[in-house]
DNA sequence: CTGAAAGCGCTTACAG
DNA sequence: CTGAAAGCGCTTACAG
């Protein structure tokens, strides 16, 4: 039972309840001797302080707002793990808040800010610039610090940490095309994300800047991307290199691509995006852009600390480097 | 700004603050003219109650506290997901914490206590039956509904949702022993969880029972299973069917299987446990046991909330259907 | 059906 | 360096 309240420590302590906040929070401002017996009495009750008690009275709840829009993508969860780690260095705890399709997301940032969170991290895309923009405005106007994780905008006032989809989309395009891959597709996904958007530009220039044909095919679906969609396809098209823009679309590509008689990567050379367990488990193992979820998570974490106690920060778009880690479904 | 406290509500509707708690709390005790008439500013100002103020004032937060060990688990997300759809049917705000090696759980367990929470819900093992006692013994003297949610606990007392992974270890081996398979392994991981012990005895039972004999190999890793743990497997030992704990380690240890000239399921059949997305990307597609991850959330969030609310539970230990998937890893 | 008042367990100026 | 007091924004008996 550590129930007992500040009340009981002062008491027991024999000091007003002042000094054992103070104890707690600004211990230099206690007499060494004084905080010593405080600190002995709190560990001897078992004293916790009550931290909703200590969120109304301070006005910060030392938690912040993690908001995801596709809880079981797998990237999130390692995000999760990169956040999770740095708010434990910060004590700060975390509160989640799963958007769902048919929710109405002004609605949940209202339910947000009516939890007192000190800040928030946003996950995962699949935003526009006008749901950005609306989101700023949102918290904002709450005076709610914020960082979006892995998401892309090209607003410079909003703190983003990323990668630089669109330099990937370009070097990976470009391994291939240094391979002497001529019909070089993008499966991309049917709803448009903005990370996906940075891929496909990137894809596009560097095919552009080689004289080929971008050949952008979207599909929905992931796992089992749509058979039926890509029955006639190698009948149809000429095609020696696909890049999914995620590891589940290339490996299920791949996947039909043998079915129908390819040899990877002799016939075709496949890539993906995200480095995930699938680009391991597949056969061959894919050749896969190398994203550092974890650290996007962390570093978004670190970020959003210094904006919540203000501290002047140089740069509140920040992209963490990323690299193609060959395997054996490309040359 | 939606920065209005229930003052202003009170003062512009012209009744009394607890006239508006009321309004919010206990409708059905307030007029039905007065209550049109607060329910009417509090829309107009965009009144949210502050939800911290609330907790310390009716010592409950509407929050739960969902401990994780291993985050990045494959699981976990979609169990997330469902005891987060659940949550907001409910209107409970979710708060993470996330177990890492390094950490002492018990005094993890006091920071969650601390924090307020009005329940817990424990995911996810790597749990012995000492440690869950001690949880257990945590919580009930804080007086801290929980339940753990695809655990494996032999007490009575612990509340769990979960399947029957004995029974299922059971079926999956049949299977393949009725496929007359006769060196069946069982690969497992070197560190023991309860749910692995289960699957395990489920193997055995079923081996004994056909007068076969078990064979556990336990193994490290995941995906990339040791591979030279493996390297003299295919030479010394006979096997012409193996089930992996974990689907990941199933695949892998197929892809091995075929590296070492094996044709499954002609020589070799395969399956494996949960039924995740490595099922689906592998080739040949694995045979798993489908394990309802997001139901074991949802459930174990549903049976939550009763607690909390000292609802009569008539059973509080749940195991949930599961069923078998068979695809091409298995005749 | 409604209001005045106490209280939840802390923090934080303000004095001293 | 320490304490008395006000206040954070609510809920909840208690009266009426």
């Amino acid at each position: 039972m550590s129930n007992a309240t500040i009340y009981d420590v002062a008491g027991a302590a024999g000091v007003s309840l002042a000094t054992v906040s103070r104890v707690l929070n600004n211990p230099e401002k206690v007499k060494e001797e004084t905080r010593q017996r405080v600190l002995k009495v709190i560990k001897e009750l078992g004293y916790r302080p009550n931290v909703i008690a200590r969120g109304l009275a301070s006005r910060k709840t030392t938690t912040v707002g993690v908001v995801i829009s596709d809880i079981t993508r797998a990237s999130v969860a390692e995000m999760l793990g990169g956040i999770s780690d740095i708010a434990q260095n910060y004590h700060y705890s975390i509160k989640l808040f799963a958007i769902r399709e048919d929710m109405d997301v002004i609605d949940t940032l209202h339910d947000i800010v009516a939890e007192q969170v000190d800040g928030v991290l946003y996950l995962n895309d699949e935003l526009n610039e006008n749901r950005v923009e609306d989101i700023k405005r949102m918290f904002n106007s709450n005076g709610i610090p914020f960082v979006f994780a892995n998401v892309v905008s090209d607003d410079p006032d909003v703190p983003t940490v990323s990668i630089d989809y669109e330099k990937a989309g370009y070097e990976i395009t470009k391994l291939l095309i240094n391979d002497n891959r001529k019909n070089v597709y993008l499966l991309s996904t049917a709803r448009r994300y903005s990370v996906n958007d940075k891929k496909e530009a990137g894809y596009v220039r560097a095919m552009e800047e080689a004289k080929l044909e971008p050949k952008i095919f979207r599909t929905s679906g992931d796992t089992n991307i749509n058979r039926q969609h890509f029955s006639t396809f190698f009948s149809d098209k000429k095609i020696d290199a696909a890049i999914g823009v995620r590891d589940s679309i290339a490996v299920s590509f791949m996947n039909i691509a043998r079915d129908n008689g390819r040899t990877i990567p002799k016939d075709l050379a496949v890539a993906g995006f995200q480095n995930t367990k699938y680009a391991l488990l597949s056969r061959p193992n894919l050749t896969s852009i190398d994203v550092p979820v974890y650290d996007i998570g962390a570093v978004s974490m670190r970020l959003l600390t210094k904006l919540m106690n203000q501290k002047d920060v140089d740069n509140i778009r920040i992209s963490l480097p990323h690299y193609i880690v060959k395997r054996q479904s490309t040359n």
